[in-house]
RNA sequence: GGGCGAAUAGCUCAGAGGGAGAGCACUUGCCUUACAAGCAAGGGGUCAGAGGUUCAAGUCCUCUUUCGCCCA
């Protein structure tokens, strides 16, 4: 027979990846087309300007999974794509970008300043949606929004103004977490703590009314000793009780300050007595709120000294720090200095050392939205998977603390805010008025933008038309799945949900699957600093987008991070280098095909009722796995039936048919192998569906239609328990020949003889008629299959449950070398025969466990026993 | 200080009450007309330690050790 080779030897991932992307999105076959249950995922938006990185491939390739399984099981399956202004990152980078050119954006002015970010975003906007389509991501990018778009900017300042007519959002002075890089006020969850090695100062504090007494204190912070206002000792210290009440001399500043009492302070941390600076310490300013104690600034939003640190004006901190340690030293007010390692404070964006610092912010009073979203996740309206993360989401949300919400940048969506310079009203509003309502005087809005994550919070309906109750809208919200990282549990998810109930009135998405982090092989973060990273782009470039998808996938299960190791994506590519070539056989020998309905698929053999009996399990249980997001299972499914059941025994038995056997077994044969294939690549798909496409495209009858819109399949078929028995048999004596042929180191090519020796009636009925799967695949003739056939003299011996084989060899047996191969078998069947033994000589056992379970002990006890017989005998008739 | 997670083959990891598994790596033999990115065979484990529950424990409970993460 000629053979045609449709497909090249090795699967190249490159000639069709994009041409299978363009045909989908060209056809529309991301759009939600179909008349089914709508099922819906909004993207968790990648920053505009950012790059592709290997937290979104994993990301985007399991909701990439849930949503092409969704749209083949003929959901309305809808994946809403797009990007996020990420507001202190993208005006970070393109400060740095001026900064190249000598320019700073003051000097620029914020509206020069504006143009250029948005050139920045159109630019970099195309890169990383390119880089999602490299990913295959089968988003409707005709739905595509950008947080900053003129229908989320509407759905912003709505919110915000309904928010803050209700009096939910309210302006206050209050201590914030300062970025002095940024120049920006940071919310409590978007500072990094990290561990600094330092030293703990002890400051002696000379009483007023004795000098040569004082009170020492240790802090980490000696700089912000110039804005103490007070020291404070726990009421309960016997230390320190006749001190309450009385001044001491603030060093260097020659301030009186007094001596106040408080709980709050740990009488075991430094010398039990602690200091006072509410203008830079959170806890300190709420002590100064509770005491009534002034603010003292003495370290300004760039992080330099104030007028009010005295000589001290003008330094940076750090050099601050320095010189008001040499200057207590030389004054003999420095007791000790002692090595302490401290958790200090970085912004989340650019890293730089946190300052607190006063200053006037607004905010959103969080607690009655957080006890509604609270019940929301109590009840089982929105599902965390895995489930221990609710728990996460529940610590947080129960000691809420308002949100700081204003952000002294310029990109951003700009606070609706205006204050009238006449009369001082100040009043939110949704268009941009000119007068004030009250006076008509002219009106000014407020500077500053809101936080990046107010516009996030919103997205699970802004994205779908809100605030215009739009078709979208009612079809696809609540979205059905929410997939990302634990890491922004806080920022985002949490937040979405508070939101979602606030203005929708129902929870934003029912399951929320929290993904695993991807570390790199030997389990450490992957990061730029470190060198560690692995970029997806790359991946895609040496093994393909499906390999990558593959490798990921396979590595998710529940409750456990990745360690990704490009041996694993080469595993996957090989993977799908074995499915190619499967299909390649397949197709080569699909001249003459013609497809047969089910109905005259009436002359089935034993290994054509297996395979469709295995596949048929294998539908059911992926089906099962996918429906409940277990990805790494699923993979692991596939992936063992295609290699480990497909292609190592079916194929391989198919083979005769192919090329020996008549028309009608021929034409059958062709009808199976495509049949199981064709359903092979549907299951296949949601992970890789770039290759499945490809080949689905060369299968016959499929020129017309692609995979992507191909329904789902679902078992036709009952299982045949028989025919998955028989072969089961089959492969024990296959793979026990096999081993004799290798141990008597009998070459690949040379066809041996075999002889088979039933002692159990039963099974030989079974396979009588069944000797040619034996043959092709062990490489032999099967010259007797028979019930208590006489051993021949020269054989290797082998022995599987029920059967004795014999290989007959040329010349002489090596008799030691037999004796000693059965006696490992004998050995090893011994150890399970004590095992089950003790088991079963245990009342215990034969009264409690279930009688299933003691049946079955004991049938493998019967059956062990007589092995051990029949393998004795062997041994001894050598 | 509080909480969470992990510990199974040399490496990366599945398995969640009844016969220790996969991929990679390793050893041996094969370019067998789909595939050497492959085929066949093999070696390799006190399932971290201790105690407990159970007829039965990688699997459930407690403690210990080590590692990682989150919160304060």
């Amino acid at each position: 027979m000629k053979e045609k080779l449709v497909l090249s030897q090795a699967f190249d991932p490159h000639a069709v990846e994009e041409k299978w992307y363009r045909v989908w999105e060209g056809k529309g076959y991301f759009a939600p087309n179909s008349s089914g249950q709508p099922f819906s995922i909004v993207i968790p938006p990648p920053n505009v300007t950012g790059h592709l990185h290997m937290g979104h491939a994993l990301n985007l390739t399991l909701q990439d999974i849930v949503i092409r399984f969704r749209r083949m099981q003929g959901y309305r399956a809808l994946w809403v794509p797009g990007t996020d202004h990420a507001g202190i990152a993208t005006q970070n980078v393109v400060e740095k970008e001026l900064a190249k050119g000598g320019l700073s954006r003051e000097e620029l002015g914020r509206e020069k300043f504006l143009e250029k970010v948005w050139e920045w975003k159109e630019r970099y906007h195309r890169r990383i949606v390119e880089q999602l389509k490299k990913m295959g991501a089968s988003c409707d990018w005709t739905r595509e929004r950008f947080t900053m778009d003129e229908g989320l900017s509407k759905a912003v300042k709505e919110v915000f103004v309904r928010l803050f007519e209700e009096g939910l959002i309210y302006q206050d002075e209050y201590i914030v977490n300062w970025c002095p890089r940024c120049s920006t006020a940071l919310a409590d969850i978007e500072v990094e703590y990290e561990e600094h090695p330092s030293h703990l100062w002890y400051i002696r504090y000379p009483l007023k009314d004795d000098s040569h007494l004082f009170l020492v204190v240790a802090t980490t912070r000696p700089e912000t000793m110039l804005g103490d206002v007070a020291l404070a000792v726990n009421p309960n210290d016997e230390r320190y009780k006749n001190f309450i009440g009385r001044k001491v001399i603030l060093p260097l500043m020659g301030r009186e300050i007094p001596i106040i009492a408080d709980e709050y302070v740990d009488t075991d941390f430094g010398t039990g007595v602690l200091k006072v600076t509410p203008a830079h310490d959170p806890h300190d300013f709420e002590l100064g709120e509770k005491h009534g104690l002034p603010l003292v600034r003495v370290i300004d939003a760039r992080g330099v000294m104030t007028e009010e640190a005295g000589r001290f004006a003008g330094l940076p901190r750090e050099v601050a720090r320095q010189k008001v340690v040499n200057a207590l030293q030389e004054k003999g007010l420095l007791e000790k200095i002692e090595d302490y390692t401290h958790s200090v404070g970085h912004c989340y964006r650019c890293g730089t050392v946190i300052e607190p610092l006063v200053s006037r912010q607004w905010f959103v009073r969080m607690k009655n939205l957080a006890e509604e979203a609270i019940r929301a996740v109590q009840d089982g309206r929105v599902e965390f998977i895995p489930e221990r993360w609710s728990k996460v989401y529940f610590e947080w949300m129960e000691n809420i603390r308002d949100w700081c919400i204003s952000r002294q940048i310029w990109w951003g969506h700009r606070i609706p805010v205006f204050s009238c310079k006449d009369c001082g009203y100040v009043f939110a509003h949704r268009d941009n008025p000119v007068e004030c309502p009250r006076c008509g005087g002219p009106v000014a809005q407020d500077e500053d933008v809101l936080d990046t994550w107010f516009s996030s919070a919103l997205w699970p309906f802004s994205t779908l038309g809100w605030p215009e109750n739009t078709e979208d809208l009612q079809t696809f919200y609540p979205t059905s799945l929410l997939v990302t990282g634990f890491d922004i549990i806080f920022f985002w998810v949490a937040r979405m949900i508070m939101m979602g109930l606030k203005f929708m009135g129902d929870i934003p998405f029912r399951k929320v699957y929290i993904t695993p982090l991807v570390r790199d092989e030997k389990g450490k973060k992957m990061s730029k600093s470190l060198g560690n990273t692995i970029d997806p782009l790359e991946v895609i470039e040496k093994y393909g987008a499906d390999a990558l998808r593959f490798a990921l996938a396979w590595l998710t299960v529940q409750g456990r991070d990745i360690h990704l190791s490009l041996r694993r994506v080469e595993a996957a590519r090989n993977f799908m280098n074995k499915l190619w070539n499967a299909s390649r056989f397949v197709l080569m020998n699909l001249e003459d095909f013609e497809l047969l309905p089910w109905s005259s698929w009436d002359n089935l053999d034993l290994k054509d009722r297996w395979i469709l009996s295995r596949f048929h399990r294998v539908v059911t249980a992926a089906t099962q796995e996918l429906e409940n997001l277990n990805f790494g299972q699923y993979v692991q499914l596939i992936y063992d039936f295609v290699w480990g059941e497909y292609c190592d025994w079916y194929v391989e038995w198919a083979k005769e048919d192919l090329y020996h056997g008549d028309e009608g077994t021929r034409r059958k044969t062709q009808n199976v192998l495509v049949y199981v294939l064709n359903g092979i690549l549907r299951i296949l798909h949601p992970v890789a569906p770039f290759i499945t496409e490809e080949i689905w495209s060369n299968l016959p009858g499929n020129e017309e239609e692609n995979l992507i819109i191909t329904p789902w399949p679902s078992p036709m078929g009952e299982s045949d328990e028989e025919a998955e028995r028989t072969v089961g048999v089959v492969q024990e004596i296959v793979r026990e020949i096999r081993y004799l042929r290798a141990e008597l180191g009998i070459s690949p090519a040379e066809k041996c003889r075999v002889l088979l020796n039933f002692s159990d009636r039963n099974l030989l009925d079974r396979l009588r008629y069944n000797g040619r799967y034996i043959e092709q695949l062990a490489k032999c003739v099967v010259e007797e299959m028979g019930f208590e056939i006489a051993k021949p003299r020269h054989v290797a011996m082998g022995r599987v449950p029920g059967i004795d084989v014999y290989l007959l060899v040329e010349g002489l047996v090596d008799v030691e070398k037999e004796r000693e191969r059965l006696g490992k078998k004998i050995s090893s069947v011994d150890a399970e025969i004590g095992r089950i033994k003790s088991k079963l000589e245990n009342q215990d056992f034969l009264n409690r466990a279930p009688q299933e379970i003691v049946e079955r002990e004991r049938e493998h006890f019967r059956m062990l026993l007589e092995e051990k017989k029949r393998l004795e005998i062997l041994r001894m008739g050598m």
